[in-house]
DNA sequence: GCCAACGTTGGC
DNA sequence: GCCAACGTTGGC
């Protein structure tokens, strides 16, 4: 099983959302590098919710992927900001996965907190210009993260 | 609100 | 196929 980083913009769509809604297609991925990550996921792996654009932006929960190859509906809808004129029904380019609210965490992470305690080999999302919307985090960092997050 | 970093677009 | 221009992301 293996483990992720998501990133949103909670004013878009918050761990909060997510707690409401319980599940939610991860729609609106648009780089080919984040949907070719979200194509090699599996059912059953977890990801770390991070708050981008947020005061402060950090790791705020845990979600599980429930479905994979799941077809991003938006990228064929006119009225969404993400449709994609250029993608076929029969050939959809943009797959994404169903996730799963797990927890909200009872210690958010910060930024400055992931920034002091990995370097950007051990975990992507603190590196210097770092976009990526997915990212792996490998099962030894994944662990920490937990570990800290849960800590009383 | 600023701007660095990055991806994409389009002229050539 | 190069690369300048442009748009977007996202921390600060």
């Amino acid at each position: 099983m293996a483990h992720w980083l998501i990133k949103s913009e909670p004013d878009a769509f918050s761990i909060d959302d997510l707690k409401r809604n319980k599940t939610e297609i991860w729609d609106g991925i648009r780089s080919y590098q984040a949907r070719n990550y979200l194509m090699s996921a599996a059912v059953g792996d977890t990801a770390f919710f991070y708050h981008s654009n947020a005061k402060p932006p950090g790791i705020v929960g845990l979600a599980k992927f429930v479905a994979t190859n799941v077809v991003d509906p938006t990228q064929f809808d006119p009225t969404s900001k993400y449709y994609d004129a250029t993608s076929k029904q029969d050939a959809p380019r943009w797959i994404t996965v169903k996730v799963k609210f797990v927890e909200k965490f009872r210690n958010e992470i910060p930024l400055d907190t992931l920034k002091a305690t990995f370097s950007g080999d051990d975990l992507m999302v603190v590196r210097k210009g770092m976009r990526l919307s997915v990212t792996p985090v490998e099962e030894s960092i994944a662990a920490q993260l937990l570990e800290m997050a849960r800590a009383q």
